[in-house]
DNA sequence: CGTATCTTGGAACGGCCGTTTCAGGATGAG
DNA sequence: CTCATCCTGAAACGGCCGTTCCAAGATACG
């Protein structure tokens, strides 16, 4: 039998991950990888193939532990509202503070970057804003059927508002926008979901 | 006295702009510059100094030619929420459609580049956030002022979850969200400023 | 026309890019 | 232990990067 890997290519990918995440594809290199993972780029080159492979892997790793994870969260949340307001402030909190602070959303990110024209790039940026507005469709859906949903909202069209909502999050984030301002901004935005006299 | 320039600078600059609009900070060369503007990179170097400041000068191009004119047409709009509706039609025009359609808002590209780390290109991004928040809190102070706007909501705020949402149009429709879609979702979410039984 | 001054074209710089190649070392089945 | 198999490390590939340098050309004043 073979010689076996001397690494654990997951957590390799990780730190491609992250690096992806913080400074973009464009200006990540290969060489920048296997510094971070002490890996010889031979060993890179034999797992995953490449830097366009890397990239794309390094995106579905995020998408498969960060992503879906929260929009699980969110879809799986029967509060309502509730659960949409919580969604916002955990993405705030992981967007402002700790480990990945200012870094955006990779995926976010990744929309306004060259690597966009890539359609297996744009492949994952659909599947993951499907995910994100269907989660936010059943929370409001959820939300209209207690009658706790404004008037004149649809699931529909208010689940695609909170998504171009959360976008901006992300993009002002990463520029440095403070906690305290988008939280106050989202408080703001949802309060416009819920009916004027609050049923509870 | 010395020759005299063989091109016209600002030309040169448009061209530029737009390369760096389209596709980013990082995978724009300068050779790519020579040759979209026909220039040889000597002259480049010689009028624009180097990438850096090749960049931040198209960057401020951008801001003088197009995010300034768009926020002082909202800003001097009297008409409250008519006005910021018109603004988002415009906007979504401009990205979905014509010449720039696809290339998103290079100012909130920008955001997501690794270049975004430059402290000159923040203080960019920031003065183009204030002046779009300012623009539209004048035109929401309108709007409440004639008891058009509805009751939970503060300019301030307001103004702040429209740069939000206009930033969110800029994200989706780089990745080809169509004009339909983001007409919509934008009707909706500015229904929510509206009283509910609006007065005209 | 002569000349000082600036622009231009083109070559050259070192350096990093993504990728490939290959010898040598590690592995585990027989 | 033998050996086929795979992995690793290091070197090398051509190519493009941003930038600099310099000679040749264009310009407008005297």
């Amino acid at each position: 039998m073979p010689d076996i890997k001397h690494f654990d290519p997951d957590e390799a990918l990780e730190r491609a991950e992250r690096l992806f995440w913080r400074h973009g594809a464009a200006t990540t290199s290969i060489q920048a990888v296997a510094a971070e993972t002490g890996l010889n780029r031979s060993s890179l080159y034999a797992t995953f193939g490449g830097k366009r492979q890397l990239h794309l892997a390094a995106l579905r790793r995020y998408v498969r532990l960060r992503s879906v994870p929260a929009c699980a969260a969110l879809a799986d949340d029967t509060r309502g509202l509730p659960a949409v307001r919580d969604f916002f402030a955990g993405l705030i909190e992981a967007r402002c503070e700790g480990e990945y602070a200012r870094w955006g959303c990779m995926l976010v990110n990744a929309y306004a970057g060259e690597e966009g024209a890539d359609p297996e790039v744009r492949a994952v940026l659909d599947e993951h804003h499907r995910r994100l507005r269907d989660a936010f469709r059943t929370a409001l859906e959820t939300a209209r059927d207690r009658g706790r949903l404004a008037a004149g909202v649809t699931p529909a069209d208010g689940a695609e508002v909170l998504v171009l909502l959360a976008y901006g999050v992300n993009v002002r984030s990463r520029a440095g926008a403070g906690a305290g301002e988008l939280h106050r901004t989202v408080a703001a935005a949802l309060a416009g979901l819920a009916p004027e006299a609050p049923a509870d």
